[in-house]
DNA sequence: TAAGATAATGACTGACAGTCACTAAATTAG
DNA sequence: CTAATTTAGTGACTGTCAGTCATTATCTTA
């Protein structure tokens, strides 16, 4: 008796055929410039449907950022799978983090936007659940990563891994958005590289808090060695 | 014959308390949440009249946000006069955003909510631009600052003054905003200070841009006193 | 094949942004 | 002081859109 699995699959179907269409309407428009017909239109079912999946605009919008940090918590995964030592972990994590600004920027924009506190109100509370449901997975990844480097001793222990993540998170978010934001305005009008900013900032953050021996594993790739600072370092 | 400069008066005055309204409006209902019957209400206007100032609603909003970037400078230049060595101000600096954050927490976050992109296509050349112009304000004081302390040896030569500021005014905004978003989470539940975190990086930023003159002004007030660390140092 | 359950539809409603023909008030000219 | 003219303000009206729900279509089961 397997049409109650096959309805149930095909009810999952539809719900992603939704998203996608609702992804593609909201790229192009934005949430506000959206409008649910045109969401309907484009997964070519009437706007009535759409309400029978999803409560609101807002929640389908939500919806879809949740399939972002999915996407976003894909990569971290597969990066890790590489290996490394600890703090190669936080590396490639971090740049996990900018592969995903760079390859799915649209994702990026939509959970910024959506971080807003205003939003909050506007989206059903089961909705809002799920989100913090996706959200805790991606935020236990991130600090299991800091906790192992924290445990091998390279980062100072007295840190807590939720906050070491929280710091490299945050400084890279307000970068990549800036970045975002008008690239071209810092670079062309500038002279500023933000990427080679966002790069430098991430080092001055790990590097403060490394250990001795994880600064003498990294000795030659640390990033401030400043002029006038690497002489003294050689005595 | 004054009687064109006091209409001019008048017209400016009527406009600061459509201001007043709307920005008491959106506070308390945000921006989608406000009708502009709302706003013409609390400013005991018609909704006409509201549209002979302002093009849009959304161009109302962000004249609103103009004032919160008047305010904020206001507080950056107020902090500034109280003077200090060139390290010192850029504390005051920091400290002078956090102020900002404390008291105009609402400014905040309509600042924060702007700066999405997906807004930008909702308002009128003619208010964007003078939105770039405060803007513009407030970074040529904050890289005036850098500018100074690099000038005078304090930070690393080959540092851009837009650059640091870029750097610390981004992992600023990056944690304030994860505060905002919900600090009794991250405080009671996780147990994590997010103010402290907050001073904590920024100083590990700082502290990595500061040239050795500036490290001995601050020796005993450097916060990555590391126990392991701080002993090295003695030697 | 009929009855019943489930999925999908699109016409309809209420709310709201933005407009504009009109009214009121202030200014100027005679 | 009054009429003519300019300027400021109004609110009824329009088009658009989110969300609903009575109806229709499709699929399932007896």
């Amino acid at each position: 008796m397997g049409i109650q699995e096959r309805k149930e699959r095909e009810k999952e179907a539809r719900r992603e055929e939704i998203l996608d269409a609702a992804y593609k309407v909201f790229v192009a428009k934005g949430l506000a410039g959206a409008t649910v017909d045109d969401i309907a239109a484009a997964a070519e079912l009437s706007k009535g449907t759409i309400y029978l999946y999803f409560r609101s605009k807002e929640d389908l919008y939500l919806a879809v950022t949740n399939r972002g940090l999915d996407i976003m918590l894909g990569i971290f995964e597969a990066t890790a799978a590489q290996g490394g030592d600890p703090i190669r972990q936080i590396w490639n994590l971090s740049d996990a983090y900018n592969s995903f600004y760079e390859e799915h920027r649209e994702y990026f924009r939509m959970l910024a936007f959506f971080e807003n506190p205003e939003m909050h109100d506007t989206v059903s509370e089961e909705m809002l659940a799920e989100c913090q449901t996706h959200d805790a997975k991606v935020w236990g990844f991130v600090s299991g990563v800091m906790k192992n480097a924290i445990d091998a001793g390279y980062l100072h222990a007295g840190l807590n891994p939720l906050e070491v993540g929280m710091m490299l998170w945050s400084n890279s978010t307000g970068l990549l958005r800036q970045l975002d934001r008008n690239e071209e305005y810092w670079h062309a009008r500038m002279g500023i590289d933000l990427r080679k900013t966002l790069r430098m900032s991430n080092s001055f953050l790990l590097e403060a808090m490394m250990t001795d021996k994880a600064m003498q594993l990294y000795h030659d790739q640390l990033i401030h060695h400043w002029p006038t600072r690497s002489q003294e370092k050689k005595s």
